[in-house]
Parts: structure tokens; C-alpha cells; sequence
DNA sequence: ATAGCCGGGACATTATCCATCCCGTGGCCT
DNA sequence: AGGCCACGGGATGGATAATGTCCCGGCTAT
């Protein structure tokens, strides 16, 4: 703990050199097995970075290569997991997790080092916490609600795979959402029962209906008690979406854009469009849960890292409904900033 | 702990860095204010590296610059102090003191990082973890009987001032040895009593009296009643040397450097010359503390390092006498070396 | 006053690093 | 079964940084 911070003091460098071996064994480890060129690509590299890198994790044996590419050796894996630590440490996350949490009057954040725009292993890595967050607050009898989403999809993926021992139910958060159908609530949810061993309940309501007959299947018996049943979760998963991303990937029309443009809509999340206060300018037709009922679920943990989330995440979590929220060290740090720039012009 | 393990797996660079950058500053602090120079002369490095190395220092305020020289600045003070147990880590030097306690029969062996012999300050070192056992050892109404030589004489030095709250007596383990005063058993009991505020009694024996006269001296009541104070030591403090050093400094005859060369004697402790075996070849005439008194005394401790004075120190310890052995990594590591050695001449 | 050592700067030389290309090979697709 | 593509590894010339060495102005101690 205090050794890395005196160790970082007498040689700086160290933390680059660390962390440049480690970006390079986690990448390889996700998408082995990959060659040089490749890899240089991904990482943005020069070629000859990433070269030295390799040669030396390759003679320290943590990478073993064949001709198909390279691979993370079995010691790779177990230093990379042992890295993690020293790199939050190094990125002094502790700290920043608990000041973000204080500011934004949440229970507990998480994050993780790294930005996903920058780096996409890093949204697997939110993913991995996310999933054993998950998996630790799990309880038997247990109603999960997710919602879609690429990182509540890795999520899934990222979950062990563990025999049903526990009784649980995953649920999907709202009605399907017209997305690309394996970024779907519905899929999520499947994906994540299947993964825990547990039974899951799916709601297939169009997304594109009006408020009547929205209303009118709703009250459809069946529909209603699923309804209920989502609405009795005790645990809500969701992600966050920046509000633009989120309108395009749905085919939002060009009507509802324009809304959300003149409303100054940022972030998203489980069908609702948030502006930088918090407040919902808009929301798709769905039936499941609704930021009201957020107020009655035990826990509420939401998801999204990447810096250019960062100011839906403000948005979204603004709206107080939320008690954990799982990021990562570009989100954050760029929350943090434009907290202080919004107190700063505050309090002039 | 764990942690500087993995650190070191992942970028071996950083033992050199941490430890070329903890050798400057621990040499600058030892003889500061020195110049840039005269620093390269001292540690033999190329006078290029030890400015690379300052530069980066002095830009981190862990050393400052003046017309005189450089010298350690208090940040640097604390941040030396916070890399001793890294360094120890480094060097795996646990380990070392309990394979080399368990090897030698010992209680425990205390080993400080580098070679006395090639650095200087480590001899600094090994006095102030001398002193700071012996400081945590002594009790109220302790007799501590010391030796004299140049580590001995560093210990006194690296003792902190204090007041005489507890009732010790120091005294010399034998009488004057024909030494540089400042090295003589006498000056350095003097000299650590000072600094522990307690009393001391002082043994004037001339070394160079026959065995009759000596036996005669010592039947003189007060030196009798000193002597016997002497043995009933509870605590005995001493230094260990290479026969052919001690026979240098004192000034043996050439008769009994020629005993010494023929018997093999490589070691010598406080008067006794031991061969590798540990067998006595010969002895100084002198009164105090005999070796077979050693068996009495409840806590004897050895001090010496430097990979030459290994063979000396096996030679020595070999006795069965000591209970603590203080030294540092290069004596150590050649002593465990040539524990193997032997060890594989004997079964094979 | 002066001699010696101090830090800092300058500079040619060397070593290292880097981008890029090429080659033999194995797997994969056709 | 054969051709194609991407892989790792090696080689090379040019850029870049590190290095050894010297000098200078200033301060200190004598």
C-alpha cells in the first residue's frame, strides 16, 4: 500500500513501465490469440513499442507465442490479476471512489482504471467488476431487473457460470427496446439467468406503440403480473447511455430527436432521456419499471464507464434514484472535473 | 510485500532504479555536503550516472543543492528511512537471515542490504541496526560488556543520546589490545556508556605482559573485582575480524603471525584467533572475559560484515557461543555460499 | 589572496531506439 | 489441394537519446 506510493516517489517511471506491460497482457489476454501488427493497431501503438513489450513478457514468460499468435501463459493471467490491485493503487481509485460517492450522495462506487473510449478492455473490466459485484450481493428468492446495453450484455458474459444453487429471477427492466436484438433487456436478462443457473421471465412488448395501446397491454393479465413482478425487484441493474448514442442505436425519429436536442437531453437510461439536471425530457413507450418505482428497490446499481459517458452519468445519477455505480477512471475523473467546474461557477 | 513480488515480475528495471537512487542518497546523506565528483569517485560509477540520478533527485526535493554540495533534504530523510524495508524486500533478506539463523545455530541473524566492503555507508548501517537491537534489548541493572574495532566504534556512534533513565554499566570484554585507541575495547565501552547515559568501568591491562606477570595483575583486588564483573556480563557485544587483520592492526610479533599462518586461523574475536573449524590457534594475552565464559552470559551478540570477513565470521560463529549474528547481505550470501560448499564436499 | 571543489553547461561520440521492410511459415479459405 | 493472408522474427538505416569528458564561473576554506 504505502510502499507503492514511496516506490513511485523514488522512481516514477515505474508506473508507466507497469502499466504498459499490463495494458499489454490484458489486451492480449482478450483478444488472443492476436499477432504484433494487430496488436499494435489496437493499442495505438508504435509497432516497436508494442515489440519490446512482447519480447519481454515473452522471455519473462508471462506471453507464450506460436504461430497463430500470442497468448497469455498461465503466470500471465495470475500476475495480471495481481496487477489490478497495484494498479488502482497507482491510479489512487480508492480515493477517487470515495470522494465521487460523496459527491454524488451514492452508497458505493466503483472504478476501475482506464477509459473504454481509449481502451476496450476496459469495458470488460467494468463488466468483470459489475459481474462480481453482482454476484456478491446476490441472495436466494432474489428479482433481478436488468436493462440492455453493450456493458450489460458483457456483464453476462462475465458472470460465472455457476449452478442454480441459489433462487433467483431475472427480469428485464422494461419491454424490448428495439435495439440490435443481443443488446436487448430481453437477451441480457436471458444471459444472466442462464449464466447464474437461475429462471428469468421475459416481457416482448413492441417498442414502437402508442400510449393507448400501450395501456391496453399492459392491462393484459399475464403482461400485469410480469409487470408487478419487475416491479418487485429487489436488486435493478442498468446501464447508461449517452442521450445521442442512445436515439441514433434506437432509430429514434427525427421528431423525437429534435426534442431531445431542444431539451438538451445528455444521458439515458432503462428508456428515459435525462437533461444535465436530472430531469426527464423524454421517455419511450414501454411498460416495466419506472424511475418511481426506483424508489422502492433495495438496490439500485447502475453501469457505464468511458469518458465521453461521463456527462450522462452526471445526468442519470442526478436523479438520486441510484446507490451504486460502477465506472471507470475516465468517466470518473472527468465527473469529478466538471463537478468542480459546476461548483466553481456556482459559488462565483 | 506480496505486491513488490509481482512489481518485480512485471519490470525488473525497477530493482536497479530503486536501489542506484537509494545508494546516492544514503552515501550523500552519510557524507554530506559532497559534490557531484567526488560522489562518482566514491561509489565508482561514471560520473555521468551519478548526475542523471541527482538531477532527478533534486527535482523531486528529495535533495537539495547549495555552493558547498548536495545534501539530503528532510523529505529525502523520510523516504530513505521508507526504502530500507523495500530494499530488504528486494533482496529477499528475510529469508536470507532465517536460512542463515537456522544454518548457523543461531537465534536469529540480522542482515542489512549490500556489502560493507564496497560501500561504505552499509557499515553505518549495520551499526545502526546494532544499535537499535541493543538499545531495545538493554534493561535496567544490565551489565554490557563490548569489544573494540572500527564497527564497534560506528556503534556508539549511531546510538542515541540518551538519559541515563535506566542503571546500566558498560565495560570492555578484555583489557587494552595494542589498537588504535579509538578502536580499543576501553574507548568504545567509554563511548557507548556515554550515549546510553550509564556507567562504565574501564579495564587498563598492557597487552604485551608475559603470562605470569598478567596472572599476577590479575589477582590485584580492583582488577579482580572488575574482571569478575565482567564475566558476569549479561549482555556481550562483539565484534568479529579476519585473523590476518586483527594480527595487522595489532602489531603481532612475527613469531605468532607465523602460528596464525600455520594453524589456518582465519577469525578472531575479542583476543581469540579461531581456524575454520572454530578451534582456538591462538589467544592475545589479555584478562576479561574468556570464550568458555560466553556460556554464561545470557545474550551474545556478533557484529561484523562485508563478503571478506565471511569465512572469519563462519570461523567465529562456528564456536556455539553467539545467540545474534549482525552483519550484512555481501557476508551473508558468501557465507551461505561457502555453507554450501562445504555441505556438498561433506556428502559426496 | 588563492587553491580547490562546487554545480551547471557544452559538445562530440557512442549506443540505443525506432520505423520499416522482408522472409519463411503456418492456418484458413477457396 | 493449392493459393492467400497474417503471423513472428530478423535485418537495416536513420533518428534520438544517453554518455564520457571537458570547461567555466562562483563559493569556501585555508
Amino acid at each position: 500500500m504505502k510502499q507503492l506510493q514511496v516506490l513511485r516517489k523514488i522512481a516514477p517511471e515505474i508506473g508507466e513501465l507497469v502499466e504498459r506491460r499490463h495494458t499489454v497482457l490484458q489486451n492480449v489476454l482478450f483478444v488472443q490469440p492476436i499477432g504484433r501488427r494487430a496488436l499494435a493497431a489496437k493499442l495505438g501503438w508504435p509497432e516497436r513499442m508494442v515489440r519490446k513489450e512482447i519480447d519481454f513478457l515473452r522471455e519473462s514468460g508471462l506471453l507464450i507465442c506460436d504461430a497463430s499468435g500470442m497468448e497469455v501463459s498461465p503466470a500471465g493471467v495470475v500476475i495480471l490479476e495481481e496487477l489490478k490491485e497495484i494498479i488502482r493503487e497507482f491510479h489512487g481509485l480508492t480515493d477517487l471512489e470515495r470522494e465521487l460517492a460523496q459527491r454524488l450522495g451514492l452508497k458505493r462506487v466503483l472504478v476501475v482504471p482506464g477509459d473504454s473510449d481509449a481502451d476496450e478492455t476496459v469495458k470488460k473490466e467494468i463488466a468483470r467488476a459489475t459481474a462480481e459485484f453482482l454476484h456478491s450481493e446476490l441472495r436466494s428468492g432474489d428479482i433481478l431487473a436488468v436493462t440492455g446495453g453493450t456493458t450489460l450484455a458483457e456483464v453476462a458474459r462475465s458472470l460465472p457460470t455457476a449452478q442454480g444453487e441459489k433462487d433467483i429471477t431475472v427480469v428485464p427492466a422494461r419491454g424490448g427496446l428495439g435495439e440490435n436484438v443481443e443488446l436487448q433487456a430481453n437477451t441480457v436478462a436471458a444471459a444472466i439467468a442462464q449464466r447464474l443457473g437461475a429462471t428469468y421471465r421475459l416481457l416482448h412488448v413492441p417498442d414502437d406503440l402508442g400510449e393507448e395501446a400501450m395501456s391496453t397491454i399492459a392491462m393484459e393479465p399475464k403482461i400485469k403480473e410480469l409487470i408487478d413482478l419487475i416491479r418487485s425487484a429487489r436488486i435493478v441493474l442498468h446501464g447508461i447511455g449517452t442521450a445521442e448514442e442512445m436515439a441514433r442505436r434506437r432509430g429514434l425519429p427525427q421528431e423525437y430527436v429534435e426534442i431531445l436536442a431542444r431539451e438538451h437531453a445528455v444521458g439515458e437510461a432503462f428508456g428515459y432521456y435525462f437533461n444535465r439536471d436530472g430531469r426527464i425530457v423524454f421517455a419511450t413507450s414501454s411498460v416495466g419499471m419506472r424511475l418511481e418505482d426506483l424508489a422502492d428497490v433495495e438496490l439500485v446499481v447502475a453501469v457505464g464507464g468511458g469518458k465521453s459517458k461521463a456527462e450522462a452519468a452526471l445526468a442519470v445519477l442526478s436523479t438520486g434514484h441510484q446507490d451504486i455505480y460502477i465506472t471507470d477512471e475516465g468517466a470518473a475523473r472527468e465527473m469529478l472535473q466538471r463537478l468542480d467546474k459546476r461548483a466553481g461557477r456556482g459559488t462565483r
